[in-house]
DNA sequence: TCGGTCAGTTCAATGAACGAACTCAACCTA
DNA sequence: TAGGTTGAGTTCGTTCATTGAACTGACCGA
């Protein structure tokens, strides 16, 4: 009857929390759209990081596609690949991240800090609301630097989860085990995996990011 | 195995937004919380607003009292009747929610905005990162002032939904149906219904409202 | 004593999530 | 060209969570 047609539905509440959340409140969605923001971008490597059950995972990539959080973009043609990159309205999102997880880092007990975010023209770590102290305006998430914090587990099983113990700039494609075997050609030059794979197209970033 | 025992748990996610989700990641979970924001304290008040099922309700309710979201307080002895009120710890949790409504009003097309927050103090609607425009600060939950917006259903169904209808200070305890029993002695002055329950304690706030 | 309210609990049916196995196209390499 | 591998899923039986309706039990008011 109701055309409404979205996944999880929160029936008739009148309200845009709600409605946030039926795009996003289903299990691993966030988490998906965080590793996003690190710069996951491919299948497995959601997969290998998360750990989520593959239907779960392609579901929820799907729908995040379908509401134009993700987008989903050929990158090869041979064999046929596709990444997911957050949109400008999966941009958008980082607000929602960034404070459920200071509030966790605030006001739930007894954990190391992760991760901490810095902006990365000054180096100041983000404030409240993730605006830079010294600067005093808010910094987009393609201007955060992501460094490792002490709480973080120094080996992790994963190839993501290594890779991600780095310091790195959000947004910027991750490079996992999968791109080792690109660098035949590569050499040392600092290319990202997108820039690899574009033969040098921009200069690592999406339209979203570096514009 | 594993003693960490919160609900639904996010395996070895090393990351405080995983974290955060084991807490208010459930389904119903922030939708509760929006509710205590907006002034509902009543079990049955949250059952009316949420049309949640008894027991997720139940469950929930426990939950986030047991994670110190909530705070359970007595508040008449007979018949015996308690109240969930927000804790410092559940105030916390007011960016999260508002960075989903804004997100949900700014990039999901299609419908008219459903409720309007103003700085109480200065009148002004808030901006990004829930702050005053006028006042450049961030404003506290307690002194924003809901007001409802052109989207809303001008009819709900249930009392809470109707008594949401007219402006309101945040965290200000609802009067609902229920209330209107007791205003036997309480006349046409301004008491909420904690003040009246209370006989004439704070004005109306919490310790951590008015804190 | 009867009926009603409030705040739950119980329970069968349904729906999601889980994890292991399977598919399928395309490449690699011998 | 046969055989193996990789990436990106799909299928499917089991387990777990949610749903909605009915039930419980303390208390009140008439």
């Amino acid at each position: 009857m109701d055309p409404m047609a979205l996944g999880k539905d929160y029936a008739q509440q009148q309200c845009s929390i709600a409605r946030a959340l039926e795009v996003v409140g289903e299990r691993w969605t966030l988490l998906l759209v965080r590793d996003a923001f690190y710069g996951v971008r491919r299948y497995s490597d959601f997969l290998a990081h998360l750990g989520a059950p593959r239907a779960v995972l392609a579901a929820r990539l799907q729908a995040l596609v379908e509401i134009g959080v993700l987008e989903r973009r050929r990158y090869q043609e041979s064999p046929p690949r596709d990444e997911y990159v957050l949109t400008e309205r999966g941009l958008a999102l980082w607000p929602v991240l960034w404070s459920l997880g200071s509030w966790a880092r605030t006001e739930l007990p007894g954990t190391l800090p992760m991760r901490h975010f810095h902006h990365a023209d000054c180096g100041t770590e983000l404030g409240p609301g993730g605006a830079c102290p010294a600067c005093g305006l808010p910094v987009p998430p393609a201007d955060v630097e992501m460094r490792p914090g002490a709480g973080l587990d120094p080996d992790p099983a994963d190839p993501v989860g290594r890779a991600l113990l780095r310091p790195r700039r959000l947004l910027v494609p991750l490079e996992t085990a999968w791109t080792d075997r690109l660098d035949r050609g590569a050499g040392p030059r600092e290319l990202s995996p997108s820039a690899v794979r574009l033969q040098g197209g921009e200069t690592g970033g999406t339209e979203e990011v570096t514009g």
